[in-house]
DNA sequence: ATGGTAACTGACCAGCCGTTCAATTCAACC
DNA sequence: GGTTGAATTGAACGGCTGGTCAGTTACCAT
């Protein structure tokens, strides 16, 4: 019993990578074996090894085509005017993102240690990149008088991560929706950096 | 070759905590075995089970110790003088308590996944007692007019992943000292819910 | 000196791990 | 209708897993 109908490269390589990322997402990449991820898919463990070489470059691929993404997006806005409109389109933009890819976050975020120094450098580089981006944002505004900001770093890393953390417990259909969490977070971020005008 | 010098069983039963901690933290739950927890320790693996019944209650009692200690030491505070003092030292507080603390704090927030339902129950209710401290501090202010926070919950969720995003970077001897960030985040948290008095 | 016992070893268990590969199946082309 | 070749199976590899336990050691009280 080999292949049933058509052909499934094209397929398969797909299914496996949503299967990755779910199981990954859900019981962390040591805890998930080849053959859990093969058993989702419906297929033998060795079929994985037809489009990826190993269960290392699995997790770095989920992880760099997330933020690649990630980046891609980001770069894409259109450019708002001025410093405070800026911050709320990033802040609405960040969550919006996130919120909509909660598997790709969790692993982005939870298993940078499980990555070989290799892919480490590449995923960190990436990563880094995009935080580049708000603390130009930050910078910029600062610079302009808008925001007052003690330290544009520590600013850069705190927005982040209260604006990372919504995908700790949003749920689609809960209490409040998308739109009303970006806004209610584009103000708090707006508010944290002391921007003085009003963009949320 | 047994046991060499003296009775060991009030130095290995810490020690074995210590070096689980450090390794879950290091490498995640999944990924570290008994074996390698006990040749830290400088034992053979049978050992381990004369200190604790199984692999899953290494890693709640981990979890419950940080969260008690938590808890214990927030309600040790002295009462401050209106919302904001609170509030900065609720910020204060926590940014220490974690700071001092990556291992643990690492393993509260990353291996929740890995702790069976009946644990990971009794893990919750302690995390979310803690919440409940901040988010009756932000009640408070709210009604006395001191703050300026749309939805309550959020803000107390916001407020707490900015703060725990410290344990990402902090680094002792890195360029800002305990004090400088404790002061940088808590006046971020401040302005984040639109303290009007300064209380930093 | 000797018996008791807490602390620990080291071998073992069944089972799963990531990975490889010869053999098989089946759609597509000539 | 036979051939080709991509897609997949299923068994196998050595090695590691969490956990158990009979046996050994070294301290302590007597």
């Amino acid at each position: 019993m080999a292949r049933k109908t058509g052909s499934h490269s094209e397929i398969t390589g797909p299914r496996i990578r949503a299967a990755a990322e779910h199981l990954f997402a859900r019981h962390g990449y040591a805890a998930v074996s080849m053959r859990q991820i093969a058993a989702e898919v419906g297929v033998q463990a060795g079929a994985l090894y037809l489009y990826t070489p190993d269960k290392q470059s699995l997790l770095a691929d989920l992880m760099r085509a997330h933020l690649e993404g990630l980046l891609a997006a980001c770069a894409a806005l259109p450019e708002a005017p001025g410093p405070e409109a800026r911050l709320a389109q990033f802040a609405r933009f960040h969550i919006g993102y996130h919120i909509e890819r909660p598997d790709a976050v969790f692993i982005a975020y939870m298993e940078l240690r499980n990555l070989e120094p290799a892919n480490f450098a590449a995923i960190e580089a990436l990563r880094r990149q995009y935080e580049d981006r708000l603390e130009a944002i930050l910078r910029d505004g600062r610079a302009a008088g808008a925001f007052t900001i003690p330290d544009t770093k520590l600013a850069t890393l705190a927005l982040i991560a209260m604006l990372t953390g919504v995908t700790n417990w949003y749920r689609e259909g809960g209490r409040l929706g998308r739109a009303e969490v970006e806004a209610i977070y584009a103000d708090m971020a707006l508010k944290a950096v002391g921007a003085t005008g009003i963009a949320g």
